[in-house]
DNA sequence: AACTTGTTCAACCGCTACTGT
DNA sequence: AACAGTAGCGGTTGAACAAGT
């Protein structure tokens, strides 16, 4: 069993403190992001490496947008969310200057609920099968909002068809592609197949080395 | 004003993947 | 190939705040 990688009880817990976030912030601008493991008594913190990089990607870098996700980012989240499961990273990779962790609290607590109250289930984005038939019609035309105007085409990846190769990397919102009927091209998404770009892929050390046959997710946005 | 309930979001935890030896 | 150390990911927690009664 390893131990804990902050099992040092001089270690700081909790909230940062406007000083905790100079300290970070100035080592960071004078030495980069090296060893986060090191990074902390180099930097003068009493902090774990792990609280030091979190703190740094989660809010102190410098090229986070912050406040209010504007529609069209709503949007893109929703779409990626269908094709790719609580797959945060992956998501975030696509918005610039937005974080995982943001972006899955958005989901948990605006995202999530306005798909419930637009009648799509969250988890898999079909149309819930419990609405009466009225609200399916809602539904329905409320989904028009989630795309834009743009033409676009959706393909399901083979990646998101495939089994995951860790049930945690791809959840059941993702693999219900694999259903026999599921409404996600209804969702428009502008996204198509194509072969590895370095600059495009999801993830593309992981896809290639996991999954030769799948082709790499790219996305025209 | 005081209390309860709901919501948000920063931070933590446990796990897996990756990398070097 | 096996192991150990580190980085990164996603789920969960809990404090702070807002809204409702």
């Amino acid at each position: 069993m390893r131990k804990p990688c902050c099992d040092n009880q001089d270690t700081n817990k909790g909230a940062w403190s406007k000083k905790e976030d100079e300290k970070l912030i100035h080592y960071i601008r004078t030495h980069g992001e090296v060893c986060w493991r090191s990074l902390p008594q180099a930097a003068g913190l009493l902090r774990c490496g792990k609280s030091c990089r979190l703190r740094w990607i989660n809010y102190l870098r410098p090229d986070l947008k912050r406040g209010n996700f504007a529609e069209d980012e709503e949007d893109l989240i929703i779409k990626l969310h269908a094709l790719l499961g609580n797959r945060w990273s992956l998501i975030a990779g696509r918005l610039p200057g937005r974080t995982d962790n943001e972006i899955k609290n958005y989901w948990n607590s605006h995202l999530r609920r306005k798909l419930i109250k637009m009648g799509i289930d969250p988890n898999n984005h079909q149309v819930s099968r419990n609405l009466p038939p009225c609200q399916h019609q809602q539904a329905s035309s409320d989904r028009e909002t989630i795309s834009d105007s743009k033409s676009r085409v959706y393909e399901p990846c083979d990646e998101a068809k495939a089994p995951p190769h860790n049930s945690r990397q791809l959840s059941d919102a993702a693999s219900s592609f694999n259903d026999e009927e599921h409404d996600i091209p209804d969702l428009n998404l502008d996204l198509s197949v194509s072969f590895p770009s370095p600059s495009l892929s999801l993830s593309p050390e992981r896809d290639m080395q996991e999954n030769t046959t799948s082709p790499t997710l790219l996305l025209f946005i």
